[in-house]
DNA sequence: AGCAACTCTGTAAGCGCTTACATTTAGGTT
DNA sequence: AACCTAAATGTAAGCGCTTACAGAGTTGCT
């Protein structure tokens, strides 16, 4: 491929960068339409400000010239960057993928962009994440969950850059919530299984520490359970991270305790896949002789066989309105500082009365 | 919660806006330490240039003031914004969201943040998502496969902005890529299975139109049929979006045909997962009955019962690479133009002789 | 015709930084 | 002490846009 620098037809009509290299400013645009900088930015930001035939013209040597704004002028120029932020634990987790798309498909809709970053589990990451958005300049925040480095409020009150946590919920924090109670959700799933009669427990635990999505699900849990005088003791509750791996290797621990469990509830979808294919390994039946519940209801849950028993999280229904949110706050617009978003049991196939308790 | 606007100590020391509502500023920083703004700026960024004492002196006062830099301001004035985008089909594909989350690591480590857009497999939203983030000021871009719409080579040469293609591979193209050649990945497997004995095949791909991975991967798996005299029909290949629902329909469908195939190749992990559960709810045996193959080998394909065999693809490999190509090109070094990353069969319990074969 | 009320366009002042260049200061050398 | 050199700091000109304001042109109404 050999250069060619000749101002020809063609290359006229794509050409992004002027002979000195530079690329196509928006003053240039200005001098081949004859007309000032003003008039080819409200082209840009008003059309319906200018004539049309102007317009129309300006248009066209934008088109020819391959002129591309730039963000950064603007953005320092109009104090807007069109831009939010969101900061997930990681991406490798499936339920906040789909938060995300959502997210951004709603942004987009308004002309935002979204910049992601996440932290892996660490809240110190975390509050680095947040001042890096901050310098890129991002509009608003989406966050996940209520453990944060306590500087975190500080630094979004001082800014204030409007955020909101998701993925959580609490009715009397001073902070926004768009998300539901884990701790209520995990309450209906052990009460459901409560009612199917079991009586024998076993939860396998996201690690709890500096996530308090994990966290208030354990204790909806725990607390259920006390509270209809069921135990749980402490060897039969593990913590592991949110892998299948570590849901197999949990299960296969409980499946030696004595009596076994004949509920196994699980902190999300992905460790319940975990407990489910150590089962079938060793030779249980899901549900006759054991039954287990996820968390978040993947979209493989309903495809399993047996189907997972999983409590129904609307992540994307969560990413949509966190997006209306974040852009209602930069409009000056007054918002819900909470919005609580229902959970539903999806009851399927891993799930059923304990066979001891079969008394039909 | 009350307002107070008394600026007493505890409020200076976290104030992160002045008294008219402004953000604090560099040259905030710089008067209130009585310094030039160029120091300032050069404590930010060259902080050996500046004098120890003084530097320390003007860090406290950034603290103190709780400074955060315009990323606009700088991005216009050193015409570097630090910014990389991708643009990916979706993120709700985990082996995407691997591949993503190892290039943002890799470019954290030098200072770089990544934004990402997606597409759902529209070349068109494509384009405009590359604009986007030129708009935005992206240094480099990293993109997936090899099927553009051909404005978009154009528009990035005449930008000179470096980009690479990952997940897909071409020894003779005249453009970037970091991947593997998808083509020859699927001749791996077919050649695999007809080394089994398997005479009878079927394919789920994903859809084909847009997608050269889908596309290479299911004419790697025709000619290498064709080659060793082993027909596949059309009624054979059933083209699906990626979904363990979809999967499942599919299998359902070739369980149908008579003669029934022995061997089925998917075009994903998530369509062979689909058609694994559905041969299970059909009562086929796998692998006993049917082999079925997958692609991408997602963490949980180990973990099946049946483990899935499965083509690797070193997502995590890709995306570090395509952080170093990207920052290497930005800083003008030479790069390799190509780079070939291999791909490994795993094969684990989903693939066996067909029952017929066994002749011993 | 005369004037108010629009509509459209241009002028020019920044937005908050970086950086080439000029200037000052400190540290050696003789 | 006089001089040179290098290190530290300051000065000020933009980076490419937006936008308040002013001015020019047009229209409609009396």
């Amino acid at each position: 491929m050999t250069e060619n620098n000749t101002d020809n037809a063609y290359k006229k009509a794509t050409r992004q960068r002027k002979s000195n290299g530079k690329p196509v400013s928006l003053s240039d645009v200005a001098k081949h339409a004859n007309v000032s900088t003003a008039t080819v930015s409200r082209v840009l930001n008003n059309p319906e400000k200018v004539a049309e035939k102007k317009r129309l013209q300006i248009e066209a040597v934008i088109d020819e010239l391959g002129y591309i704004p730039d963000g950064a002028a603007r953005a320092l120029a109009s104090r807007h960057t069109k831009t939010i932020g969101a900061v997930v634990p990681t991406l490798d987790n499936a339920i906040f993928a789909a938060g995300i798309q959502a997210l951004q498909s709603q942004l987009k809709r308004q002309d935002y962009t979204l910049i992601i970053a996440s932290h892996e589990y660490d809240i110190t990451v975390e509050l680095h994440e947040v001042r890096a958005l901050l310098r890129q300049g991002v509009e608003g925040l989406m966050l996940v969950g209520s453990s944060h480095n306590p500087q975190l409020y500080q630094l979004l009150e001082g800014q204030q850059v409007p955020y909101v946590n998701c993925w959580s919920y609490n009715q009397d924090s001073p902070y926004p919530y768009i998300g539901f109670d884990n701790r209520l959700a995990a309450q209906k799933v052990a009460n459901y299984l409560l009612d199917l009669g079991h009586r024998e427990f076993a939860v396998i635990a996201g690690h709890t520490k500096n996530n308090d999505r994990a966290a208030d699900r354990l204790q909806g849990t725990r607390e259920t359970l006390e509270a209809r005088s069921v135990a749980l003791p402490r060897e039969k509750i593990l913590e592991r991270s949110y892998s299948v791996k570590q849901g197999r290797e949990a299960m296969r621990i409980l499946l030696q305790t004595d009596p076994p469990p004949t509920a196994v509830i699980c902190g999300n979808d992905v460790l319940a896949l975990g407990a489910l294919t150590e089962c079938q390994a060793a030779g249980y039946l899901v549900p006759d002789e054991i039954s287990i519940t996820g968390f978040d209801d993947m979209d493989i849950c309903a495809q399993l066989i047996p189907a997972l028993t999983t409590m129904h999280v609307p992540s994307v229904e969560m990413g949509k309105r966190a997006a209306d949110f974040l852009i209602a706050s930069i409009n000056g617009e007054t918002t819900l500082l909470h919005t609580e978003i229902d959970v539903d049991l999806m009851i399927r196939d891993t799930t059923a009365k304990p066979r001891t308790s079969t008394k039909t």
